[in-house]
DNA sequence: CCTTCCACGACTATAATACTCCCGTAGCAG
DNA sequence: CTGCTACGGGAGTATTATAGTCGTGGAAGG
């Protein structure tokens, strides 16, 4: 389970776009440069976000991208299903050990849990907006976290 | 972001363990067949339970498979590590935006994102029992989650 | 000693991800 | 109206992880 580049470049391109000056539109070179990410790759995921409506474009001399709203109002979950499509896939539609399960409608127990997840990760992920990134991060809290993950 | 075949072929095998007479030992054979899961394939995985402590073997005629513990003590969580090798792995370790995030061991703010969404999907793989499997879903319980999904 | 069934590793296929290349088109400047 | 800049968008390739296969060996019981 993890995020895939789409993702994560998305949110990258997103901040990178927080940062700078809402007036002037930002090229896709500039980005591109600033994360070491491939120029023409750069374009697809701004392409996604801005189908997504979470940038917007200016075509022509010296045009390039901007935010589509201020950083508070675009939560990490709009940014992730704009990039990837979806936050978190459901696989287990049709494998189950209970063979009603994909056959008529009923469901089966490992759907609810995916479905738990699913939820539990969207609401997170809701939870964050873009201008929480746009500060430095606690040292601190990263440092905690890292020892909850060792002890378990 | 999505988990594998392993994982939820993981948490399958251990649902049909503790479903199972937890006396005699349940082979690998049973197993595939009741899931639709290939027989070296699904071999494969219970290796990985057993050799994660979530299950355990005995060899020979009537030999087989059957849970480590009791169901109650067996959390998700548990049964995907042992099934995947992890729950989510945040791949941001060497992309960053910050030059020194990665050429030094200062941290980038994206690390910090996706260490507080790991220590969220781990509280809540944590927090489910391979016992809480074991009974059939209340069906109210996923409509409730599909309408919410299908709100955002 | 022979059958059963787990142990283990090497191998192949498929699909998603990650990345590249190229051509088109809107907009601005001279 | 011509030419440059920078977005728009699709087709194609490479790499990797996942998913699934195959074959041999070894422990335990009858």
């Amino acid at each position: 389970m993890r995020v895939t580049k789409w993702g994560e470049y998305g949110i990258l391109c997103a901040i990178h776009l927080g940062k700078s000056d809402a007036a002037a539109p930002v090229g896709a070179e500039d980005i591109a440069k600033a994360h070491q990410i491939p120029l023409h790759y750069t374009q697809q995921i701004l392409q996604r976000l801005r189908k997504g409506g979470v940038i917007e474009s200016v075509r022509g001399p010296g045009g390039g991208y901007r935010l589509a709203r201020d950083p508070e109002h675009i939560s990490l979950k709009q940014i992730l299903y704009a990039a990837e499509g979806d936050t978190f896939e459901v696989t287990c539609e049709q494998n189950s050990i209970f063979p009603d399960c994909s056959s008529n409608n009923r469901h089966c127990d490992l759907q609810l849990v995916w479905h738990e997840l699913k939820a539990t990760i969207d609401q997170f992920l809701e939870s964050k907006a873009l201008s929480d990134l746009l500060t430095d991060s606690s040292e601190d809290t990263l440092i905690q976290l890292r020892s909850q993950e060792a002890q378990s």
